[in-house]
DNA sequence: TATGAATGAGACTTCATTCAT
DNA sequence: GATGAATGAAGTCTCATTCAT
């Protein structure tokens, strides 16, 4: 049904035909479906997603309500499709950092900044802010596996860092949710409008969990107690 | 009035008399007010607000749904109530380390903890799970005030810690972020089933957010650097 | 949930008691539940269940929709309850005949006679009128069953009137099947205003379906075979 | 219309021709007509109605949903067309038999036999299976005066048989009632996998309708009378 | 105080049908 | 002739809330 063939419909789109929205028909379905999406997102956030109805997602788009169900089955499909945007943006910069060469600590502080910028975003703020239950059980159980998997490369590269030494003997879970707790609540209080860039925060909190907050104890004594 | 606890009141019962006794009757009626905000605060934690309807909740507590309206005014009043049980545990702890001496640094360690000890709690996740704009403009005025308390809280702590010297200088208001946000994560994931005791949570988190992530570089040239 | 619990409570009604209207409630409720039922059948048949809106039925009634909902879960209940009655309507002549005595043939009449009588009614139309694919997979299979059950005892007295001599030798299932066919004819064209009544119309069956069409052929041969 | 049967039209279209035959257009529009009615026919008795869309119809068809309303103008009209077919079907075994000779019970043999086959047909299952009062008003007085005819003609060979003693005095009106309610039966349990040939369900309703199911009485006090 | 009943508002969804291309 | 998109009307059901008793 999403038969995405290629682009070989855009290469002959060269020699414009006149008989042809052809192509130009399936990418103003996609261009549509998008627009329905980023809408609904918007909306969903704002207002919350129970207390916004599809009547009024389709008025925000100049359509009727039914319109939308060209476009998806169901209200919980818009909301998951919302949400698969948001995971697929998640996974893209993990996988991006797991290709990379590093230390743990390296590691985590790319995945710190990563989820950052990612939770920046509606698609983002998807995962976090939407309430689970609101989906299908499969919808439900594909975000929740999604979730665990996102919790589990951060453990990874804690328990990476503990090993190669860059990061302190800790229990990678405490520390994973420290981590992801502290990048969620970005959602919640986050707007382009606000005096931080998307940059300042990642760096930011890159800082505060990495180093921590105390100040480093290693005053004269100390050394002395080192040495 | 969450401590009015035991079975006092039905101790009393014990003569039995027809027209039920004067004092009793508020108390009576505080205790059912009670158990209906516990049953509430549970459903509404264990489905989510919107999908728990008082039908639900009034069945759950063996009365009907009507009966309910003799204790609270509207749905809303009772998500308030919780709410608002919630924010007097915050507050409560709050009040007690603002009256205690420390550093900066002792009294975040502090608050901490004692955030960590409310939001393992029923009540206590109500300020950071239910949504703002279920409840009425007044209530969640109040409750979005509270909110703003608690963050100046801790910054004000942050604040303190940078000047005395126990904390790092940094932003306080990002450096609060990082910890309310760890903090309120634990909403999500704790369960008193779980493998964690509260005051084990609060241990690794202080420790996490107090001391980060990153092994302490104290190398040679770094004391150099500082001296 | 429909424990009728006989008519104690009418008997403790003569000593009219102040505060209980309980038993009364009750009834109240068994009342209006029947009344429902006897306005949406007989829409239902009239119109058809699928162009009947429970709006209409609730119009009809002089109560709003929402109301039937206090009563009955659903549309599809409402409709499995009427084909319930009508289902227990043909049980019960079922069974009285089954516990008589008499030919097959004579039962045969006897189920014949009976059947009539259920049809020309409005909760015994619905077994036959409504589509089993408007109910829920477990109240079709309820029904089912019970149109098996009532097709088994017409099979059953044919194959008993044939042993017995009282019927002619003839394929029970076939020699049911015209049975129950004519008789559900009566459900598409009866009136309580049409010139036939109920009796006559069962007289008319009874007559045609066991001694059939044809004049008997008793012809001079016939009688020199027969003796 | 229903004989244009084989591949006759696509055999001349060997000749590739450019601009499409004259008389093919009409054809292929014919045909086309038929494989939607004889889709949608089977649809809908396979599911009811309104529970088949025109979409479902289109996609078993592989054609899209407003295509359909190239060859008909609304779905009422798809109805109609399937009834009146069925009705055609009817209609010509009727007129078939009326030109025939024979006595009254003859011909209501032959009527019986004729209306069996025509009923384990899809289009001969529409009259008799779909709601009336789906059909458009004129639609459903068509149909209406064609089953009046239908039982004008049952009753009408009865009443000769009467007459001629072919069969025995009765309500003509009655027996006609007995006869096409057994006979509509069918539609309702017939299938063609089922153990019974069509040949075999007329005989049987044959005989079972005409000799009845009781034995014939024909003890000496009979002979006697009759000599 | 507590209850059964009732209500009004509103949500999601379906579908036959039309229109521009 | 055929398509994708869009629409309006309608329907079922849920729920917070109120009322009479």
């Amino acid at each position: 049904m999403t038969d995405e063939e290629g682009e070989a419909g855009t290469a002959t789109g060269v020699e414009v035909q006149p008989w042809i929205p052809f192509e130009d028909r399936r990418r103003a379905r996609g261009r549509k479906k998008e627009a329905v999406l980023r809408m609904a997102v918007r909306l969903f956030l704002e207002n919350g997603v129970h207390r916004t109805s599809l009547a009024e997602v389709a008025a925000a788009l100049n359509i009727t309500k039914p319109a939308l169900y060209n476009y998806f089955r169901s209200k919980d499909e818009i909301l998951f499709e919302c949400c698969r945007l948001g995971r697929e943006m998640y996974e893209a910069g993990i996988a991006d950092i797991a290709a990379r060469d590093g230390s743990g600590l390296e590691k985590l502080r790319a995945l710190i900044r990563s989820y950052a910028k990612v939770i920046t975003q509606d698609f983002g703020q998807c995962l976090v802010r939407f309430d689970d239950r609101e989906l299908s059980p499969e919808a439900r159980a594909d975000i929740r596996r999604a979730k665990r998997r996102i919790d589990a490369a951060f453990r990874e590269q804690i328990a990476r860092g503990i090993s190669d030494g860059s990061i302190r003997p800790c229990d990678p879970k405490v520390a994973g949710f420290v981590i992801t707790g502290a990048l969620n609540g970005i959602g919640t209080w986050y707007s382009p409008d606000g005096p931080l860039s998307v940059d300042e925060i990642a760096d930011g909190f890159v800082e505060r969990l990495v180093d921590g907050l105390a100040v480093r104890r290693v005053p004269a004594k100390a050394k002395v107690a080192e040495a």
